[in-house]
RNA sequence: CCGAUCGUAGCUCAAGGGUAGAGCCCCCGCACGAUAAGCGGGAAAUGGUGGUUCAAAUCCAUCCGGUCGGACCA
């Protein structure tokens, strides 16, 4: 190896040995460290060691049992296990149990995809049958994968909402708001496809032009008149069935509106429309009315209805006239404002039917109005309308009719357009908006929203925005609509009673329900009828089981995950409630957060965890999405991107820098992922593998034990290295306690790339080369070396599980050491001690003045250098500052050693600047052919060159040669 | 469009009114005894525009760009 064969020297020297291998070959052996874990039950036995400390509760967010994994629930899932497994080196007993989201409609709809045509002649059972069958297949793969990336957890026995004792456990949950009075039935609109007489989730609705009216209506304003002309308000609408139901109407309250003078049927009146939208709306009337209008200059201003004063403002919550009152004219129909009134078409005036729209129930829930929906499941207007069994599309030519003969109609009856509207994905007919029966939550009963906006108050929110974030959902949100029109979920236990059609929500029905749910799981609802879902014997005043039949609908799967403390934290003995920890991504704030607060809120009256963490979104270089539906997009697009799913990227480099990867990053940000990240990780990576490599390369044969000096004995040097380790194992554990760990592997990162490589290192290889074996100087830089090596281990072991564990397997233990570094506790976790502080005054302030010194002379030695000197063929003349000439005086040699020169010398005059002043020279005397050192030879006998301290070891050796090998 | 949030060297992170710091990448030198390593040196940044201030990366306004939410969908 020595490209000088004449030196024989290299035999004498203890230069490092390790079988640490230099490579990692992270990709290859991974896995068997995974197996061998797994092989020694590892994970048992972290849990046994732990079980007297502390708990602390990290409760999993249950991802979504469909599809393979993308690099977001990497994130989530490495992030989660670095809590655990620091909490778990603390001594704390930190249970991970994953879970699944099993249930709803994403499932549902794959599994109608794979079964097209044989869905419709498949039972209830069969399709449930299906897609448990689906979600078993994600949630295997899925688990495969999670551990693949060194998450450590009960993966044998996870949560699962289809588990029988969830699903249980869900319908205890719902008996207990039915119970508390929260649930009631109420109406609330729905995409529905009239043909296939079925409600549609957004995902089953698909958008297609479509022809449809177009008209412009007047509203009368009840004795409302603005300059003495009554007022009539003019709305837009493409739907004309939906006018019987309308209710209200909404203007928005920032937007500037005009009165325009019209003579209608022989009467004066003043049109109201939004000011930028007049002359699209003069445009679009028949030329009759148009010819009425007064000249634009008369138009009457109105202002904006939020102005005070303004004629606009005067219209809010006023009467107007329904033109088709006759039915309903029992109705107090009004004018009210809502931002959702855009100047995008119409006349800045929606009229508004809270059973036929988003939107309008929304205005309907502010101003108390009925959910009024007069259509049946077929589109058809029930029997008691005015358009009694007509189809909801063919009455728009009827109530057209009717407006044009009430003197409402402004615009051409036969105008229509086309414009983009949802059809029917299976059918392909176009869908109405239709309120249908519903079970809600209230928000108010009991206080439920202010006592939610409490429990928020009492939660610790990381980072604090988030309490502003969900504060502000839970202030807004309406009731909670906790029924779907679906078969895979877990259906909620009511009965409708055949006879009255009264809708029956029975807490203890429904517990007794749980019991079944519990021994059949929920399928046991669709194999059996109500009367062998009732109790046995059950009455219900006048009527039992025989006279009930079952409601059909299942329950959110948001209630069935926002519900997992119940079914998953309380019952189990390592957890219990309320949890330390939610962990999820900031979109859980109107998810799982969300939810599971509701819901514990309203059973239990607390919030069901201390503390809530949020976690940005990866995307890529550029900052943009990288979910998988981002990729998928960007190549429908034909956008050429490097994707590597990380199946395959794992099966490349291996788990351990994503790993890197996730703790290296701000996590309360977006993060980005991409090769080039990766390929930079890989960089630090090696920084740290090399480092350890030759901690443990330097202590061959080092028995802890025997070798160890205490604090005392060790060299200044060494002192201040092991100080400056001590000082940055507190600030670790201080940073993983704060789940900041980005600074702790950036830290791990700069200690060994500068203070460990370029300067600890490269100091003592002097010593721990060229020095006796057990010399003390050399046990000096060991003991340092090895408790360096040990701090470092555990520090980085919840982050790099497999590199920490490998250095553990070749780092000489202490007596009772355990086998596993996973085992540990972490250094730096303790308070900092009295001794501790007084070290480190006393010694970080000297040395960091000393390596200000050091950097000074290697800046000076840099052009000796470039004369292809070494700088151990330096001697170097320094003048230091006043300042550092104590700290210098009678250390000279010690210099010598820190800057690596083989002189040093103190020129007597200090430096005139801030800066230590240095001369560089050619060392004199002999260069030891042994250390390279320059000086006086001592003359051995047959080692003439030799330097006195090389000769001594020389001679020490060849009186008492080492056992072979060792 | 609305709400929230983020923009610091090529990358990942620091500084939270007072000279913008690291590490990696890159460039230049060295490289024997950590060698698919290592050492030394160097170049390189506050998204834009206004404002407050003696002083702004930091506070305010506005614009630009990104992300999440506003989907009964997890």
């Amino acid at each position: 190896m020595a490209k000088d064969p004449t030196d024989s020297y290299r035999q004498t020297l203890n230069l490092p040995v390790t079988e640490f291998p230099m490579k990692a070959d992270l990709a290859r052996r991974e896995p068997e460290m995974l197996a061998a874990w797994k092989q020694s039950g590892l994970y048992d036995r972290i849990l046994a060691a732990r079980a007297g400390g502390p708990r602390f509760v990290m409760h999993d967010g249950p991802p979504y049992a469909n599809g393979n994994i993308h690099y977001g629930h990497i994130l989530n899932k490495i992030l989660k296990d670095l809590v655990v497994k620091y909490r778990t080196m603390t001594g704390a007993l930190a249970v991970y149990k994953p879970g699944w989201d099993t249930h709803g409609l994403p499932i549902e709809l794959q599994v109608d995809r794979t079964l097209g045509d044989k869905k419709a002649t498949m039972s209830k059972l069969d399709i449930r049958a299906a897609c448990h069958a689906h979600a078993m297949k994600y949630v295997d793969i899925q688990r495969t994968e999670f551990q693949r990336l060194g998450v450590f957890g009960t993966w044998d026995d996870p949560y699962l909402t289809l588990n029988k004792s969830y699903e249980a456990a869900i319908v205890r949950e719902l008996s207990k708001l039915a119970r508390a009075g929260f649930l009631y039935k109420g109406k609330k609109p729905v995409h529905w496809c009239a043909s296939c007489r079925t409600a549609l989730a957004e995902a089953e609705v698909e958008h297609a032009d479509k022809t449809s009216p177009s008209i412009y209506v007047a509203f009368r304003m009840k004795d409302h008149a603005i300059d003495g002309v009554p007022a009539a308000v003019v709305i837009w609408t493409t739907t004309p069935w939906t006018l019987p139901a309308n209710l209200a109407v909404v203007l928005h309250p920032d937007f500037e509106y005009v009165g325009i003078p019209a003579t209608l049927g022989g009467e004066r009146q003043l049109l109201v429309v939004a000011r930028d939208l007049a002359t699209r709306f003069v445009a679009a009337v028949t030329p009759e009315v148009r010819a009425s209008f007064a000249p634009e200059e008369q138009w009457a201003k109105l202002g904006a209805p939020s102005a005070a004063g303004s004629a606009a403002s005067a219209l809010i919550g006023k009467q107007y006239t329904h033109p088709l009152l006759e039915t309903r004219a029992e109705i107090d129909h009004r004018a009210w404002t809502a931002d959702h009134v855009t100047t995008e078409a119409g006349t800045g005036i929606v009229h508004t039917a809270p059973g036929h729209g988003a939107d309008d129930y929304k205005v309907g829930v502010q101003h108390g109005l009925d959910v009024y929906a007069p259509v049946d499941d077929g589109g058809k207007f029930l029997a008691d309308t005015r358009y009694a069994g007509q189809f909801v599309f063919k009455a728009n030519a009827s109530v057209i009719a009717d407006l044009v003969a009430a003197g409402a109609l402004l615009s051409d009856p036969a105008a229509t357009i086309k414009h983009s509207y949802p059809h029917c994905w299976r059918c392909k007919n176009a869908v109405i908006f239709r309120a249908t029966p519903q079970w809600f939550c209230s928000m108010e009963h009991n206080g439920l929203r202010g006592r939610a906006l409490d429990e928020i108050g009492r939660t610790r929110w990381i980072p604090p925005w988030g309490e502003n974030r969900i504060r502000g959902m839970i202030e807004n949100r309406p009731d909670w609509c906790l029924s779907r029109q679906r078969v895979w979920g877990v259906p909620i236990p009511t009965f409708i009673n055949i006879h009255t059609g009264e809708a029956l929500a029975d807490a203890d029905v429904m517990e007794h329900i749980a019991g079944i749910f519990a021994e059949h799981g929920a399928d046991a609802w669709f194999a059996r009828e109500a009367v062998d879902l009732l109790p046995p014997g059950w009455r219900h005043g006048e009527f039992g089981p025989a006279d009930f039949r079952k409601d059909d609908a299942i329950v959110d799967v948001w209630f069935e995950s926002g519900v997992s403390w119940a079914a998953v934290c309380e019952p189990d003995p390592g957890m219990g409630l309320p949890v330390d920890l939610y962990l999820e991504g900031s979109d859980q704030h109107r998810g799982w957060f969300h939810s599971s607060l509701l819901a514990s809120v309203a059973a239990r009256g607390k919030a069901p965890f201390k503390s809530v963490l949020t976690h940005g979104f990866v995307v890529d270089q550029d900052g943009n999405a990288y979910s998988k539906s981002a990729i998928e997009e960007k190549r429908r697009r034909g956008v050429k991107i490097d994707y590597t799913a990380p199946e395959d990227q794992i099966k490349k480099t291996g788990a351990e820098l994503l790993r890197m990867w996730v703790a290296g990053a701000e996590f309360r940000n977006d993060i980005a992922y991409s090769p080039t990240v990766l390929e930079h990780l890989t960089e630090s990576y090696r920084r740290i593998r090399n480092t350890f490599r030759f901690l443990l390369g330097n202590l061959s044969g080092f028995d802890p034990g025997r070798d160890c000096l205490p604090d005392s004995a060790l060299e200044p040097f060494d002192l201040y290295i092991l100080t400056r380790v001590r000082s940055f194992a507190r600030k670790a554990a201080a940073a993983y306690d704060d789940y900041t760990f980005h600074t702790v592997l950036k830290d791990v990162v700069d200690l060994c790339a500068v203070d460990l490589s370029a300067l600890f290192i490269d100091v003592t290889k002097d010593r721990l080369y060229c020095e006796a074996a057990a010399s003390p100087h050399r046990r000096s830089a060991q003991t340092v070396t090895w408790h360096v090596a040990r701090t470092l281990a555990t520090i980085v072991a919840p982050i790099m599980v497999f590199t920490a564990e490998d250095v553990w397997k070749y780092l000489p233990r202490a007596a009772g050491d355990p086998d596993s570094v996973h085992l540990m506790l972490m250094a730096g976790i303790h308070p900092v001690t009295e001794a501790e502080t007084a070290t480190e005054s006393a010694v970080l302030p000297r040395w960091e003045a000393l390596l200000a010194l050091r950097a000074e002379v290697q800046r000076a030695l840099e052009p000796f250098r470039r004369e292809k000197h070494a700088s151990l063929d330096a001697r170097v003349i320094v003048r230091p500052t006043a300042a550092q000439r104590p700290l210098c005086a009678g250390h000279e040699a010690m210099l010598a050693e820190l800057c690596i020169v083989s002189e040093l010398v103190l020129d007597p005059a200090d430096a005139a600047s801030d800066l230590a002043e240095v001369r560089v020279e050619h060392a004199t005397g002999t260069r030891c052919p042994r250390c390279w050192r320059w000086g006086t030879p001592a003359g051995l006998a047959g080692h003439p060159d030799l330097c006195g301290r090389c000769a001594t070891v020389v001679a020490q050796l060849a009186a008492n040669p080492p056992p072979s090998g060792a």
